[in-house]
DNA sequence: GTCTATATGTGGATAGAC
DNA sequence: GTCTATCCACATATAGAC
């Protein structure tokens, strides 16, 4: 295991830090192109030879939140995913049910990744691009530990006979339209676990076989 | 019911189709802002003098695609809402069907008025930020008409114990998110039919009483 | 109705003071 | 490490020819 490991990022250096989370709620207010370095500036209280320092485009700005963003998914639910001693079913509703709460307690970060998943440009420069396809593999990882316990559960025949890759999308897609509608100003910890009960519990209904 | 009614939007004038469906794809490729009208224009071989001509500004392009796509929605699912002759989880699972062809076969304009939904403002014009609200109220209306019918098969006992106004979130987020991934170049009428199925069965799946 | 200029504002990025 | 000042490219919108 090398210190550079390709397939997984790393917290960003405590200086990024304050950056990343004023541009999180700055494209999340205004969207990507919208929104000016003056704006993640003023977001944070200063001016844009802060965000120069550090970063030396907007677009790196965004990767960097994004990579983020992911990485945080992608460590919440490897462990859930590999506990073996669950049954698929409840190994999926723990997933489900965390990753809904992340797209509520991680609301800007998580929204402005999803949102780089559905780019297929980001500027000029071949290292953006190289970098944002990189987004796309760690979303297409996410996605498959998704489709191998579903897989289980199919075999086991707790779940309908589905092909599990397919069956990610509207699982995660019903997950990821939280990022886009939840408030985070609004709603404390007793709302939020309710809500991702609800969300754990159609998700995990519409893969089961029909009662009838 | 006079021809100017606020609620109903009219399709729109022949001249304004082209640039509606080219702007539609532009959107689409690069998103409301990075997209210029420069772009729009190159995408129906022409120059911006056509698109000035018809409308007074980026905005308003935009608008006229999202209340389009807003209403066709509406349109589709109106008449199954309303056929007393269905019980509520056919008449439910009709109109997931057909709202997920929409995301399909309408991929472009769909998922432009997606993306209306979350955006908050959309520049200075008062009278533009008016017709985002009234987009935004087209939405509440077609997330309520939903609502109804989740109520009706609560009550009937076919579906959970569910708030039906929170039910209808991860159900067209399901849905919704169709439009960020499926490529309308791709796949052809079966395909599209047996996905349309497989998101029905998953959605009307999830609300039904568990089999346990 | 459609085009080619062009006026005008704005935003990403850099240079260099402190 | 943070700031101000500035360059330069580009995009919206307009004016006016055809």
């Amino acid at each position: 295991m090398t210190a550079d490991d390709e397939t997984t990022a790393r917290p960003p250096a405590p200086g990024r830090r304050d950056i990343l989370e004023a541009a999180a709620t700055a494209f999340t207010r205004n969207g990507y192109a919208a929104t000016t370095i003056d704006d993640i500036a003023r977001e944070m209280g200063a001016t844009k030879g802060r965000v120069y320092h550090y970063y030396r485009a907007k677009a790196d700005v965004f990767l960097d939140i994004v990579t983020t963003g992911m990485q945080e998914l992608i460590d919440g639910i490897e462990p859930i995913a590999g506990n073996g001693g669950l049954d698929p079913a409840t190994r999926l509703w723990r997933m489900a049910h965390h990753h809904a709460g992340l797209m509520m307690t991680r609301n800007s970060f998580q929204r402005v990744a999803m949102r780089a998943v559905e780019m297929r440009r980001l500027g000029e420069a071949p290292a953006q691009q190289q970098a944002l396809e990189t987004v796309i593999a760690m979303r297409d990882r996410y996605e498959q530990i998704f489709a191998d316990v579903i897989d289980e559960g199919r075999k086991a025949g707790v779940f309908r006979e589905v092909d599990s890759r397919l069956a990610t999308k509207p699982l995660l897609g019903a997950l990821n339209w939280i990022s886009l509608w939840y408030d985070p100003q609004r709603g404390d910890y007793n709302t939020r676990q309710r809500l991702a009960d609800e969300y754990a519990d159609f998700i995990v209904g519409g893969l089961c076989r029909s009662p009838r």
